[in-house]
DNA sequence: CCATCTTTGTGCACGCGTTCACAAAGGCAT
DNA sequence: ATGCCTTTGTGAACGCGTGCACAAAGATGG
């Protein structure tokens, strides 16, 4: 039986392993003393844990270049996600194949939402339309939108909205590569707090009473 | 002089105000007692410490959709970055405008790199190609990778690399999912911890001595 | 010029997550 | 069967970030 210790499992994915064991004791205990973790068994129960042996249908709306490039995406299917359905409101991308899957017509976004159960949208649309999309998504069923538009969306109470701003982490990036040239103490003192910030993950949710950014209010857009 | 309080800002960001002044303090004192801060001067001050207000010429290896996506994503420029040239290795793509400008050969990579001072590169390639193009733009004196392949790259002590997985966000909105359906007590007990870990940035460091996995690295691929 | 009001900047305390350190437990060799 | 060795699971302490609360500072009105 193939067995991994809490030490190695940490040195690899470069934690503490009091933590590593720590985590893992919140799901069961799952160990042998003296030997290790069956990996297979902590495999499962960590892929159980987190929904990856459930299947996730999704649709993801708004079939440009970026909706193109989830719907090839092959992280998904391993994740336990299938791609449900494309949609798209141009009529002429309609029965066009994309990703082996045929683009459907807005028209049909209640209709494959409910046939399919699906509870979990894509918005990967022009930021003009998200709002629009987002508030038939949640009409028709959807209780969790992944946003690619660069909008702040809203949404009813009990509905989960993450946005992903894909320049946030280029924004991170440029900010140490800044400070690799020129080091001031102000800087220095600022990294702290700003990086972890940065660092953190976007989201944004119904319970939050104002309009929510990821990012300072007075950041310029 | 348009001002805003600590306590505005606190409210639209949904934070606490005395965080966020003590934030702003380590930029130094830029407000006002009885007043506030003035905007125009605190928005230059923190684009100026996020460098937003630097030129930050970037390239793009790999134009797929994903890379036409980022190409033509519109907040790139807004946040200082300026697309310096968009490289790939398939030559039928070499000339084709993308996004207003034309694809270059892989084979140009380090005149680019050289001719513009680009500092920081995105990679968008198959996972294939990915360490392979890290390792050039590295060479070609890249010190900033961000990169969207689903491979954990290797990169020389003083390099930074973010990994982004499209997928991640995606996996933390079903285990949320999961959780608003069947709860027991095991699963709430676990939420806070791996809550945590979901939503904490994505990245990768030179620093970390093994291979560094955003995910634990018994996660199934 | 003084009183009052508003808002900043920050010392201090609380709470929480991380880490240390060790007892308990199980395997394995003799 | 017994003792030793390895590794887990966790109580307790430490460190750090967040939030409270207030003194200092500046504006504003009388």
């Amino acid at each position: 039986m193939p067995t991994v210790s809490s030490e190695e499992l940490a040195t690899a994915a470069g934690v503490n392993s009091a933590k590593l064991r720590k985590d893992f004791s919140y799901l069961g205990s799952y160990g042998t003393r003296g030997v290790g973790y069956d990996v297979e068994y902590l495999v499962y129960q960590i892929s159980r844990e987190l929904g990856l042996t459930q299947d996730w249908p999704v649709v993801i709306v708004g079939i440009g270049n970026l909706g193109a490039a989830l719907a090839n995406y092959g992280g998904f299917a391993s994740r336990g996600f299938r791609v449900a359905a494309l949609i798209d409101a141009d009529p002429a991308m309609a029965g066009k194949p994309v990703a082996g899957l045929p683009v459907r017509h807005t028209d049909e976004l209640e209709a494959i939402i409910s046939d399919n159960g699906v509870s979990i949208g894509v918005i990967a649309t022009p930021a003009g339309a998200a709002q629009q999309v987002c508030d038939r998504l949640v009409a028709a069923g959807v209780t969790s939108i992944l946003n690619f538009a660069p909008t702040v969306l809203s949404v009813p109470e009990g509905v989960d909205v993450r946005k992903v701003d894909l320049s946030i982490e280029l924004q991170i990036l440029a900010f140490h590569e800044q400070r690799k040239a020129g080091e001031d103490s102000a800087s220095a003192a600022a990294t702290a707090s700003a990086a972890r910030s940065g660092a953190g993950g976007v989201r944004s949710s119904a319970s939050r009473k104002g309009p929510d950014g990821d990012v300072p209010a007075v950041m310029p857009a």
